[in-house]
DNA sequence: AGCACGCCGACT
DNA sequence: GTCGGCGTGCTC
C-alpha cells in the first residue's frame, strides 16, 4: 500500500505548476519545457496533445508532465499555442512503454513516443469521432415518397433490403445516388441510427464449440489461464500440433472475464485465412491494424481497441503500441519471426516489449512457435518463461521424415540433380505433390560473361544484379534498380553472357522440360504481385491434383498445402557459413518451417535437403533429431563463443556517401570510449558484410557485454557524445540494441 | 529532422 | 545583377 502522508507539506498551493515538459516529434534526444498559459493548463495530464512554437515551426508535441522548475532561461520558454485534447489521447501505461522502449533502445524519447501515436492523432486531427451510423428503412417508409420521385424510391429499395441497415459508405459502393439520403429522412421514410457495439456477453461469446485438446495442450491451456498477474510463456508446438487452439481457448478464458486480448503476428503471417479462424469462432468486435490500412481507418481500429469495444486486436509489429482499456493477454505468433524487429529508425522488438508491457499491466504473455529464437529457449533455462511444449500432432499426422541429399560431383541441371527428379517424378506418380523451396527469386542470381569473367554488378551495391526473365531485365534486389539485359559484355565485349545459379524462374523452366504434364505453380514477390494470384495458386492446390509448387520463402509461410508429400530445399548451404552469428539459427528456423508445409494425417511428408555438406554436425542434429535437439547444441556454441543470448550486443551503425567517412568516425568513438570500458568488448569498426548499398557506405562496430546496464550506460554515453560530434554531420549513425541481423 | 541564414558560382 | 547550391547552427 502507498505510504499515508502524515505531514502535509503546505508549500506545494505556494508552487507555481506552471512548466509543461514535452515530447517532441524530432530527433532531439531531450524533451522541451513550455509556459503554461493559464492556471488551467498546469491541470492538464500527460498525454494529452499540445500545439506550440518549435523554432520557426509549429507543431504538435505531447505532455509528459507538468513541473514547477526548470534550468531553461527564462527568456527562452515560450508559451504553448493550444491545447488539442481535453482529455488524454494516450494513455500513461503506452507512454510508460514508449519511454522504456526509447531509453533501452537508444532512440530519441520523443521521436519513440510518436510511434505510439496514430498518425491520424499526429496530424492534429480531432481524437473524437462521428459515431458510425447506418440507414434504416421504416416500416411504412415507401407510403411517404412521392410517386414520381423514382431515384428515391430505388434507394429506399436497396435500403430496405439491408435488415438491420445499411451505411452510407456501403451505399456509395452499392452505386447507389446517397445523395438522396436526406430527402427520405426528411420525408420519413427512412431514419438514421448508431450502430452499438456487438455486447460482448460471456455465453454468447462462441459462434462454434471450441475443439477437444489432447493432453499437452490442456496441460498448456491450464497453464496459461491459470497465472495471475504476468507471467512469460514460451508456446513451443510442432507444426500441426495446435497451438492456434490454445491461443482461441486462452483467448476465450480473457473474453469470458471481461478482458481483451492482443494478438500480434509476423507481417506476411495477417493472411485472411487467420483471420477467417477467429471470426469463425467468436461473436465479438474484432480489429485488424496492419500497414495497409488508411491513417483514418488506422484510428478507427485504435480507438476501438482503446475503448474496450473490440475485444480482440490482431496487429503487426506496430500494435505492440495500442491502447487496451482492459488488456487480459498478450499474445506473440511466431515470435522468432524477424518482423517483430523494426530495422530501421526506432529499432525496437515487438516480441520483447509485449514481455514489458505484459509486466507493466500484469497479465499473462504467450510467446508461441515451433521454432522458438534462441533467446526464448534461453529465457526458459533462465527461469524467466515458462517452457509449454506440444510435441504431438494433431489427428494421426506424423512428422515428417527427412534427408540429406548429397550432391557434391553429381551433375546438376539448374541446382536438381537427378536423384532429386526421379523423386519428384515418384511423388508426382503416386499421385501427389511436390514442393520446391528456393530463397532467390528471379532466373539466375548472376549474369557472367564466359569469354573474360565479368559479371554484372549494380552501380549503387556490392552486389550482383540478378537475371529476370519475365519481363527481361537485370535487377538489383537490395536497391532496386534494374536495366536492360546487355547483348555484350561490358568489359570484352564478346557476346558470350551466361546466367550463373539457379533462381524461381530458372527452377520453374526446368520442371516444365522434365515434368510437362503437371502444372508447375511459382511461388515468389514477381508471381503473387497481381491481386489474387496466391488465391488462385492456393485453390489450385487444394483441388489435389499432382502438381509442383516452386517458391521462395513465401511458401514457407502460412499456407499449408494436405496434398505435399515431397519437400526439397534445392540449396541447404546457403545459410550454413554466414558471417552472421544468427546465420545457422536462421537456417534452421526456415527449414524446419518449409518442412512443415508438407504432410497430413494419410499422406506423411519427406523433406529432402541437397546439400554440399552432408557431414554439416548442426545439420545433421536438425534433421534426425529436431530442432528442439538442435538449439540445444546451437545454444552450448554461443555460450561457448561469448555471444547472446549470453552476452548482450549492441550495434553501432553508420552509413556515408563517401567511403571511410563512417569507418572514421566509429574508430573515433572506439578510440575515446573503449579504454573507459574494459568490460565491454569491441569489434569494428568493420565495413558492413555489403558496404556500399544504394550509394551509401556503410560500417559498423559492434560492442558486447556481460551485463546489460553496463552495455546500456556505454550506449548513453556513446549517444550523447555523437549528438555533438565533429565527424558525425555527414555521417548517418544509429544505434542497434539486439539486432536481428548484422546486416 | 526541418528550417533559416549565409556566402560563392552560372544564368534569365 | 539575382537564383540557388549546400555548409552550419538551432530548436524549450
Amino acid at each position: 500500500m502507498a505510504p499515508y502522508p502524515i505531514t502535509c507539506t503546505t508549500e506545494q498551493s505556494d508552487i507555481d505548476m506552471n512548466i509543461l515538459r514535452l515530447a517532441i516529434p524530432s530527433p532531439l534526444r531531450r524533451t522541451f519545457d513550455y509556459l503554461a498559459r493559464s492556471p488551467e493548463d498546469s491541470e492538464l495530464k500527460p498525454g494529452t496533445r499540445i500545439k506550440v512554437s518549435f523554432g520557426r515551426r509549429e507543431l504538435i508535441g505531447l505532455l509528459l508532465e507538468v513541473v514547477d522548475k526548470t534550468d531553461i532561461p527564462s527568456d527562452k520558454l515560450k508559451p504553448i499555442i493550444a491545447v488539442l485534447d481535453e482529455k488524454p489521447v494516450i494513455p500513461s501505461y503506452i507512454i510508460d512503454l514508449a519511454l522504456w522502449a526509447a531509453d533501452y533502445y537508444q532512440h530519441p524519447l520523443g521521436d519513440a513516443l510518436f510511434h505510439a501515436v496514430p498518425t491520424y492523432l499526429r496530424k492534429g486531427n480531432s481524437a473524437h469521432l462521428a459515431p458510425h451510423t447506418v440507414w434504416c428503412a421504416e416500416p411504412l417508409g415507401a407510403e411517404k415518397i412521392s410517386s414520381r420521385a423514382s431515384a428515391q424510391k430505388a434507394l429506399f429499395e436497396l435500403i430496405s433490403a439491408h435488415e438491420h441497415g445499411v451505411s452510407k459508405a456501403a451505399l456509395t459502393a452499392e452505386g447507389a445516388n446517397t445523395a438522396l439520403l436526406s430527402k427520405l429522412a426528411a420525408s420519413g421514410a427512412i431514419s438514421e441510427h448508431e450502430i452499438s457495439a456487438t455486447p460482448n456477453h460471456p455465453e454468447h461469446l462462441l459462434k462454434e464449440p471450441p475443439l477437444a485438446l489432447n493432453t499437452e495442450q490442456q496441460a498448456a491451456l491450464h497453464r496459461i489461464t491459470e497465472s495471475e498477474g504476468f507471467t512469460s510463456y514460451l508456446l513451443d508446438g510442432v507444426t500441426g500440433s495446435g497451438k492456434t487452439e490454445v491461443y482461441l481457448q486462452a483467448i476465450h478464458h480473457c473474453l469470458s472475464s471481461g478482458r481483451q486480448a492482443l494478438v500480434l503476428v509476423p507481417e506476411i503471417g495477417l493472411t485472411p485465412q487467420t483471420l477467417q479462424r477467429f471470426h469463425h469462432r467468436f461473436r465479438c468486435d474484432i480489429v485488424v491494424m496492419h500497414s495497409n490500412l488508411t491513417d483514418k481507418q488506422r484510428f478507427e481500429a485504435w480507438s476501438k481497441a482503446k475503448s474496450g469495444q473490440a475485444a480482440i486486436v490482431i496487429g503487426t509489429r506496430s500494435a505492440i503500441f495500442t491502447p487496451l482499456e482492459t488488456a487480459g493477454i498478450i499474445i506473440v505468433d511466431e515470435e522468432h519471426d524477424g518482423s517483430f524487429k523494426q530495422q530501421d529508425g526506432f529499432r525496437y522488438s515487438a516480441r520483447d516489449l509485449a514481455i514489458v508491457r505484459g509486466h507493466g499491466e500484469q497479465i499473462p504473455v504467450v510467446l508461441g512457435s515451433a521454432t522458438p529464437a534462441l533467446e526464448s529457449l534461453a529465457n526458459c533455462h533462465k527461469q524467466r518463461s515458462n517452457h509449454l511444449t506440444l510435441r504431438s500432432r494433431a489427428g494421426n499426422a506424423q512428422a515428417p521424415t527427412f534427408a540429406l541429399l548429397d550432391i557434391r560431383k553429381k551433375p546438376l541441371t539448374n541446382g536438381f540433380s537427378s536423384d532429386l527428379l526421379a523423386l519428384i517424378k515418384k511423388h508426382l506418380e503416386s499421385g501427389t505433390q511436390a514442393l520446391i523451396f528456393i530463397n532467390r527469386r528471379g532466373f539466375a542470381p548472376s549474369l557472367m560473361c564466359h569469354s573474360c569473367g565479368w559479371i554484372s554488378e549494380c552501380r549503387r551495391c556490392d552486389a550482383r544484379m540478378t537475371l529476370h526473365q519475365s519481363p527481361p531485365h537485370l535487377h538489383c534486389h537490395h536497391c532496386d534498380s534494374q536495366r536492360p539485359i546487355p547483348r555484350q559484355c561490358d568489359h570484352c565485349g564478346a557476346d558470350d553472357l551466361r546466367p550463373m545459379g539457379t533462381g524461381t524462374e530458372r527452377a520453374e523452366m526446368t520442371l516444365k522440360q522434365h515434368f510437362n504434364d503437371v502444372p508447375i505453380l511459382r511461388v515468389d514477390r514477381d508471381s503473387t504481385a497481381r491481386k489474387g494470384a496466391m488465391d488462385n495458386i492456393i485453390a489450385e492446390t487444394l483441388k489435389g491434383e499432382p502438381c509442383i509448387l516452386i517458391g521462395t520463402q513465401m511458401l514457407a509461410k502460412g499456407h499449408h498445402f494436405p496434398k505435399v508429400t515431397l519437400v526439397a530445399i534445392l540449396d541447404a548451404d546457403g545459410g550454413l557459413f554466414s558471417t552472421d552469428f544468427h546465420g545457422m539459427e536462421r537456417t534452421a528456423q526456415l527449414i524446419m518451417q518449409v518442412a512443415g508445409r508438407a504432410g497430413r494425417a494419410s499422406h506423411p511428408g519427406h523433406v529432402v535437403l541437397q546439400t554440399h555438406q552432408p557431414d554439416h554436425p548442426l545439420l545433421n542434429t536438425l534433421t534426425t533429431q529436431g530442432y528442439e535437439a538442435f538449439a540445444k547444441e546451437e545454444l552450448l556454441l554461443r555460450q561457448q563463443y561469448h555471444q547472446p543470448p549470453f552476452t548482450h550486443m549492441a550495434l553501432l551503425r553508420a552509413e556515408a556517401s563517401t567511403q571511410g567517412r563512417s569507418i572514421a568516425l566509429l574508430q573515433a568513438i572506439r578510440d575515446h570510449f573503449s579504454p573507459h570500458a574494459p568490460y565491454c568488448q569491441w569489434s569494428g569498426p568493420f565495413p558492413s558484410p555489403m558496404e556500399k548499398r544504394a550509394g551509401v557506405y556503410r560500417a559498423q562496430v559492434s560492442l558486447t557485454a556481460a551485463q546489460r546496464p553496463a552495455l546500456q550506460h556505454l550506449l548513453k554515453l556513446i549517444c550523447t557524445t555523437l549528438e555533438t560530434h565533429p565527424l558525425a554531420n555527414k555521417v548517418r549513425w544509429s544505434v542497434d540494441v539486439d539486432p536481428y541481423d548484422l546486416y
